[in-house]
DNA sequence: TATTGTTATACTCTATAACTATA
DNA sequence: TATAGTTATAGAGTATAACAATA
């Protein structure tokens, strides 16, 4: 018996097609300030984090050599900042440049905005129903793979 | 009084949050079978549909250039094929390969199975209600942009 | 020896612009 | 003229492999 089977194919369409169309409005509001969709990330992670290349690297699922060229491209738009750390003479820091702090505040802003046409289509109870499902989805050890 | 203003920021952060795991899941997924993200969209768009070159631009939001390429890597691959458009001498439609069928079924199935922790974590019962309340904020005139 | 980050290289994805063929 | 698709070109994102510096 595969027990991994889903038991409900409806919700697995739903979540599918929804997480479609909410990064499709991600991509799209980073792509109106000029960034790809794992930039956009980057300013979101390290809004309240200090990482090396390697810890960003981990978080995005990505492998160091990328992350040097992204993180070289979003230096010279005054958006991150490299300083070798303390600790490890091999390790280098980033961290958001005044500019991306900047950029990355109004991103949250804005995303909410994008996203607002969907949550507006729902009730405010359902709205508060539907944090709590998610988040209880997404509860550690739920994680795919 | 800019009424564009998210209402709830712990839906948008969980719709953010539950999207990047479940792309982050079907992207793995189409790795698995060489495939990037947008193929495994197209096998799936393509899997009740022929769709012109134009057209399936349209679907993924992509330029018709882009298509070219990307359905000429499929097309070598045997998972999509090409023919002229009966009605329209510029048109070409594209449509599933045995191969690609046979592919996008083994993925269905499998996007369920990735999608199984995620979903598991939930009481059958939530699991429903998540169905409808995805499915309400979905309905027509709802999407963003 | 192992790890950190970078560089070199290669391929895919994507867009813009110019082109051909058809409408 | 306008539309469908392709090609040429260019840049970003990504990975693998090889490297230098540090641990």
């Amino acid at each position: 018996m595969d027990t991994s089977e889903p038991e409900d194919p409806g919700l697995v369409d739903a979540l599918v097609q929804s997480s479609f169309v909410v990064i499709a409005a991600l991509s799209s509001l980073a792509a109106a300030h000029d960034l790809s969709l794992t930039q956009l990330r980057v300013l979101a992670i390290l809004r309240d984090r200090r990482l090396r290349m390697a810890g960003l690297a981990g978080y995005l699922g990505l492998e160091r050599s990328t992350l040097s060229g992204l993180v070289d491209r979003a230096e010279k738009r005054g958006l991150l900042e490299r300083a070798p750390s303390a600790d490890d003479g091999r390790a280098i820091e980033v961290f958001l440049a005044p500019g991306g702090r900047e950029l990355a505040d109004r991103i949250t802003v804005e995303a909410g905005a994008a996203l607002a046409p969907l949550t507006a289509a729902l009730a405010p109870g359902d709205r508060a129903r539907l944090t709590g499902l998610l988040g209880s989805m997404l509860e550690p050890g739920a994680r795919p793979r």
